[in-house]
DNA sequence: TGCCTGTATGGTAACGATACCATACGCTTA
DNA sequence: TAAGCGTATGGTATCGTTACCATACAGGCA
């Protein structure tokens, strides 16, 4: 607001010279007692505020983080990246730049330029949704990880959920309440005629088949169906899945879109939840899952945890250099009450 | 990553004074073509960027913004406020510094240190429900405009969503569409025994009387329910609402998560959406409105809107100064199927 | 007594960019 | 021919802070 108050007047008041006030400001050795108090006191008196500015300027880095995203919010939650990437840099003393690539590489190179211009201690690049993406920089400009996805090639260590695991869990859920017929209605997307990897179709599935097969239960291929995400569809699958000679005794939903519909569904066919039917959804919307009579058990994508680590990886790595890892983050139940035992389990 | 280049090295390499490339950078006049060309070609082949910090240390505004928020998004689409300021920053060639005020006074007031210290030109403050807040720091320290939340005492200037509109929005929808007895199922929350003066709630309701009254419909207070929010509440009213004499045939839900149960209840008493009653939701979450069948037409809040108007405002009144206003913006329809005209209306 | 060492202190250059001042040239005009 | 002006150019102080260097004094030890 006022003109802003510098270290020399500071010293001026204080009556000794730069230097002391500077050590005292950095807590170096040397000072008496004395001095170091009257310093403290015309900190005070004159609200005298440090300029990063000159500090970075005279060589120290710049406690600045770069935060870069790819495009609107596709989950919601997704933001939870930004939220924790934002904690872990607030613990490291360092600030987050955010800045929105936009669509097109041209943009996010001006971005990186401005990240860069502001010498920026390195970058955090975030998916909306977890997907293998192209950096849309060089990535020689700044030391960069990729938080919920990740370069086809690796070169760049990256943080994203370990849809397996999610997708185990899920069907773990489910077959620890007594379930031995689990329908899977995945998701689903194409791109130019040939399956999408969308890593969390696969993964998941894959964490699917592991658990019936840990669990001992063979796996039917009838049981599992993709959906295209439309409400329409949704509810063919739904339909399909419990219109089948031996139907399901628990669906495990793609995500919690599904499951909203899959609950529709299942109440216009009379069947009720949890005690007809076991429904598990994935990605923990909280509206969608707590708004659902009976309340959504459901698995969390770590997007918080996934902004934590991709700062704290940056901050740790920052002498030892950047190792191109892929780190996998568990998703995690949710529980509430659309799962429930369907009989005691035999001793 | 390798050492910087500095404006010496480009005068230098160009073999011109550092005034000259200054003048270049900066596209001041009396440069002639020549030298331009030759300090254009240095800057390019030894990849020069300039130094934002030295730039400012100099005397240049510091071209940075904090994005202070209160915490956790309640409404995932709130994180659109963020959206819209970065854009809007963006087209002013400013820069987001965002930081999480965490719950307490506090850690907002070490927060807005951290601004400071950086000279930023100015705060945004954003909550993530529209409500009215205590500014967790002294409102001297920086030009301060409020996002979706405002001070009692109206000290700053805030940009928030029009409940009123909203609300009238939303009946005047059922109205145009032919309906005369149009339920509503508004939130409610309570406040150490008295009510919540949560702005939604009264300008919601204050829309709705509005609108009523401009087309001559008498206000029926057994029509007007407050939920609080759980599903089995939603429900309640829902039924509620249906089991009146006189059962309206269009009810107004205070936000999407009700109306998604109201769907459920609606379903369950054999009624369908919209020939039977017509539905209308608020807040346009996405997942939601585009899960249910049919697709739910509901209001949505202009987050990304607010995050740009507040942006612009503190740039727009840098030299005019902040004058205390509170701004009001338009929530717009989102239209979809839940709504569907009763019948012909009259030439 | 003289030297060394540890403590205490302040002056000043440097970080990178820019604003101001000084200078210099070529041309017009009195 | 001299003065005056527009154009072109570079040197240097400056922004706020810290690192380095220089200085100064007190006390310990030979």
């Amino acid at each position: 607001m006022n003109a802003k108050v510098t270290i020399k007047e500071i010293a001026k008041h204080a009556q000794v010279g730069t230097t002391t006030v500077s050590r005292v400001l950095n807590s170096h050795p040397y000072v008496s007692a004395e001095k170091r108090r009257r310093v403290m006191e015309a900190i005070k008196t004159l609200d005298y505020h440090p300029s990063q500015t000159a500090r970075h300027l005279r060589g120290s880095p710049s406690g600045l983080l770069g935060f870069l995203t790819d495009d609107v919010a596709t989950t919601p939650y997704a933001v939870d990246i930004i939220r924790g990437a934002q904690q872990a840099a607030w613990e490291h003393s360092m600030v987050l730049l955010v800045a929105d690539s936009g669509r097109n590489r041209q943009s996010a190179e001006a971005a990186v330029d401005v990240f860069l211009e502001r010498e920026v201690e390195g970058i955090v690049y975030a998916a909306m949704y977890h997907r293998p993406v192209e950096l849309p920089y060089d990535l020689e400009r700044a030391p960069t990880v990729l938080a919920n996805c990740f370069l086809e090639d690796g070169r760049a260590p990256s943080v994203v959920p370990d849809e397996f695991d999610g997708g185990y869990t899920a069907t773990e859920t489910l077959l620890k309440a007594g379930h031995r017929r689990i329908g899977f209605i995945n998701l689903w997307e194409e791109r130019v005629g040939i399956p999408s990897p969308m890593p969390a179709i696969n993964g998941r599935l894959r964490g699917y088949r592991q658990a019936l097969q840990d669990y001992g239960i063979p796996f039917d291929a009838a049981l599992v169906r993709f959906t295209d995400q439309s409400p329409a569809d949704n509810d063919h699958h739904t339909r399909g899945l419990m219109s089948l000679s031996e139907p399901p005794t628990a669906i495990f939903c793609g995500n919690d879109k599904v499951a909203m519909t899959c609950y529709s569904a299942l109440a216009e066919l009379n069947l009720h939840i949890p005690q007809d039917v076991a429904v598990i959804g994935f990605d923990n919307i909280v509206d969608i899952a707590e708004g659902l009579l009976p309340a959504l058990t459901t698995i969390q994508l770590p997007h918080y945890e996934m902004g934590k680590w991709a700062v704290q990886y940056l901050m740790d790595s920052q002498n030892s250099g950047l190792k191109p890892l892929q780190r996998r983050l568990p998703c995690p139940l949710v529980p509430r009450d659309s799962v429930q035992s369907v009989f005691i389990p035999p001793q």
